[in-house]
DNA sequence: CAAATTTATTTGTCCTGGACAAAAATAGCA
DNA sequence: TGCTATTTTTGTCCAGGACAAATAAATTTG
């Protein structure tokens, strides 16, 4: 009894590994072996979706599928997360107690508690330390439980969701108009997590600085179109941790090229921290890296 | 002069044609021929990109790529727009000189003057006035302009950034906390739209609903989860026109079955105008029929 | 002549199996 | 120990064939 049958396209789009990697991990270290249909189409059971989608988990934590594929049931271990640079980088908030507080509430599907809490804390520490004390380690924690499998999807939506509404609900309350510099904040296509480009909307903004929001996804000759329309100073991108390390640096050189070269290209978040350094292009590893090359900038022209 | 050159991964990326499809172009039509590097792989030239957006532009609208590709010039005739089944559903508003100007703001990329016009168009309707009269309107009005390929891709995405943050903003201003009945808002994977989502979500809040927003691409079990979670009276969905018709039904009535019996399901947006009618799921073809189930499911539940 | 049905064409997706560069791990050397 | 060269691992690309689903065209039927 199979009802639950997925084809190449539906693994692809549900785990975020290629068709073509679904098929050579196959031809190479025989799995996942799904059944095939009539047509002699590959179909994966909902167990080889799930399966996969742990070891995707676990890639993105570093470790590489030949071992992990390998592994039969131990793989419960390498669930332990295998010490994280992030970890090392971001330690844990002092008031880890108050965050857990917070996270709590969204376990509980508290929603209205969950704004009313965060609202608090706007009142109580400012924008700019709410989006780098509160939002950025809770945001941290959530990844954290992601990868631990301790978090339901639609509980991590339900976090992502309210919690860009606080955002968005205090950027706008900032003073808009003319102001310097410029800035360009969007994301490339395939990347759609939009909660680090709007932490640092609200810090840049905070610093008199316009920005200009153009969500998620955007082609990168849309990109540079936008860029030349707004006569941008500058061009700021985010990338999650789930946006595939490997073509980053292509794609900023390639931007960089379609930029004006009086321009700045600026990148971010947590999906940047292996990129290598590039002539021209600014790596924000941290909220405060962002506000340090933005202070930079002011130097710079003033 | 050009460095500008595009892998096939960056031109699927960026035109949203796979690798697939770029190939059989290549072999059945001859276009786009693109150059190729020291190791024979494929390179697109930015001209054939734009080239191939435009295609798939047209594509959208109905046209066949065959037809388009033959096509050398005088696609700027295509250009006219097909005969459209919702200009005849959803006749332009009475006020269609203001909402032009408010798009002509968007079209000379002045955010907060737009921004500033909406607020006031929200201050003078209220916010259910101004979701029916105002955004819905001016939506249709986009999609149209994006058809006729007169707005550019990032004008639009500047126009539903801007949109979103206005909507949510009012949201947020209503009263939350217990209410009934209690709706899950959210779209199935591959459905990102959300403006829809944030129009019925003013509406039922102002109606005395508790709105549960847990964003967009939501996994079919997953949505069944936080239904269950979330003690849910209503799981609505939304569908934007960019959503392929045909898996419809079958995604509606797989849902169906994953929901508890007494859960009702509701579907709405533009992609379901030609989806037929199903038992114990209902169609919201328009805001005003969203409005009126609510008040039927109100009656119902005294 | 219109509506329904059948046939033909178009089009996207999947297939196999080979190749190779970039990244990572390991070995070799200063 | 620290740096460089070699080997292994891994993802992505390629060619060209196949076929079902979608669409258009032709045919039959009412």
């Amino acid at each position: 009894m199979n009802t639950a049958n997925f084809n190449i396209a539906a693994v692809e789009r549900d785990t975020g590994l290629s068709k073509d990697v679904l098929r050579v991990w196959e031809r190479r270290y025989g799995f996942p072996l799904p059944e095939r249909d009539a047509f002699g189409e590959r179909l994966y059971s909902a167990d080889q979706v799930d399966r996969l989608r742990l070891i995707k988990r676990l890639m993105d934590q570093g470790h590489r599928p030949g071992k992990l594929i390998a592994a039969p049931l131990d793989e419960l271990n390498a669930l332990a997360p295998r010490r994280n640079r992030l970890a090392e980088v971001l330690p844990p908030a002092n008031d880890a107690g108050e965050l857990e507080e917070l996270l709590d509430l969204i376990r509980q599907h508290d929603a209205s508690g969950y704004t009313q809490a965060m609202q608090q804390r706007i009142a109580r520490q400012g924008l700019q330390r709410f989006v780098q004390d509160t939002v950025a380690p809770i945001t941290w924690r959530v990844g954290q439980a992601w990868e631990n499998g301790n978090i339901e999807v639609f509980e991590e939506h339900l976090f992502t969701e309210l919690t860009k509404r606080l955002l968005r609900q205090s950027i706008a309350a900032l003073p808009g108009g003319k102001r310097r510099p410029r800035i360009i904040l969007t994301s490339v296509p395939e990347e759609q997590h939009v909660l680090g480009l709007l932490m640092v909307e609200a810090l840049f903004a905070l610093e008199g600085a316009e920005c200009i929001p153009l969500g998620t996804q955007m082609p990168l000759l849309e990109i540079a179109r936008a860029a030349t329309a707004h006569q941008a100073d500058i061009v700021a991108l985010s990338f999650s941790v789930a946006f595939p390390t490997r073509p980053i640096p292509a794609l900023l050189q390639q931007l960089r090229g379609l930029l004006p070269a009086g321009m700045a290209l600026w990148a971010g978040g947590a999906g940047i921290q292996r990129t290598p350094a590039m002539a021209d292009i600014e790596l924000l590893h941290t909220l405060d890296d962002a506000l340090n090359t933005l202070a930079d900038w002011h130097r710079q022209h003033p």
